[in-house]
DNA sequence: GTCTGATCATAA
DNA sequence: TTATGATCAGAC
């Protein structure tokens, strides 16, 4: 057997899309197999698996620093899972929430209006009756947020950390935002992280993370796909 | 059936 | 602890 190498790095938009593009179709197992590994059993221990294999497949490199996927080209990859009714089947991770220091942020120099600037959605079957390695990976859609859609986010943003400012950070339920909503993003409910209390002082509390909404990434692919 | 809050793995 | 990658699973 001869080691497997990750495939390259795409030097170009058009490059990454055709191989985005290439891999519509296949199955999990078949790009386990061609990278050398085997699927676990299920996701319950290795949540992240289905978008590592894909950043492997496409020759992604910025593992777990803060930059996108394709640092050259600007872009996010985000795969999403797909009901058998071809809507997403759960709500997106797209960072985690600053809760200190906010002096001054507005959305422009925010982080989760970097990360959306531009994304490589990649669909996956993710229906849990199906097993992983069959499930079937779809056709990539390479999106950027249409002026409404960039509107939509802010305005829940803003509503958000205003919130967060005011020290409410513990009455914002998953509920707030109409496209955005703001969730625990922790290992677990001991990891606590510094945020603002009622009166300004420092408190302790779950780190929170920003999630789009299944009905809002549902757009988008419908925009995409069915028109 | 859907949603929300909780959770899992790994690297640095 | 924070960053990356997200889904689980009980409540509703």
């Amino acid at each position: 057997m001869s080691p497997i190498e990750q495939p390259s790095t795409p030097q170009t938009e058009a490059e990454l899309l055709d191989r985005a593009q290439a891999l519509a179709g296949l199955t999990l197992g078949e790009l386990a197999q061609q990278a050398g590994i085997v699927p676990p059993p299920d996701l319950r221990r290795d949540k992240g698996w289905v978008g590592q294999l894909l950043e492997w497949h496409l020759g992604a490199t910025a593992g777990s620093k803060p930059v996108p996927d394709f640092i050259e080209l600007g872009i996010e990859l985000k795969t999403i899972p797909i009901g058998y009714h071809g809507k997403p089947l759960e709500t997106t991770f797209v960072c985690v929430a600053p809760l200190i220091g906010l002096h001054g942020l507005d959305w422009q120099h925010s982080h989760i209006k970097h990360k959306l600037a531009k994304v490589l959605w990649i669909p996956v079957e993710g229906e849990r009756d199906i097993p992983l390695a069959d499930r079937h990976v779809g056709s990539p859609l390479l999106w950027q947020p249409s002026e409404e859609e960039e509107q939509q986010l802010r305005q829940d943003w803003e509503e958000l950390m205003d919130m967060i400012v005011l020290g409410q950070v513990e009455q914002i339920t998953a509920k707030h935002g109409e496209v955005l909503q703001l969730r625990p993003k922790a290992a677990n409910n001991k990891a606590l992280t510094e945020a603002y209390g009622a009166n300004g002082q420092p408190i302790k509390t779950l780190p929170r993370g920003f999630y789009l909404k299944t009905h809002f990434t549902a757009a988008i692919l419908a925009k995409h796909f069915i028109i």
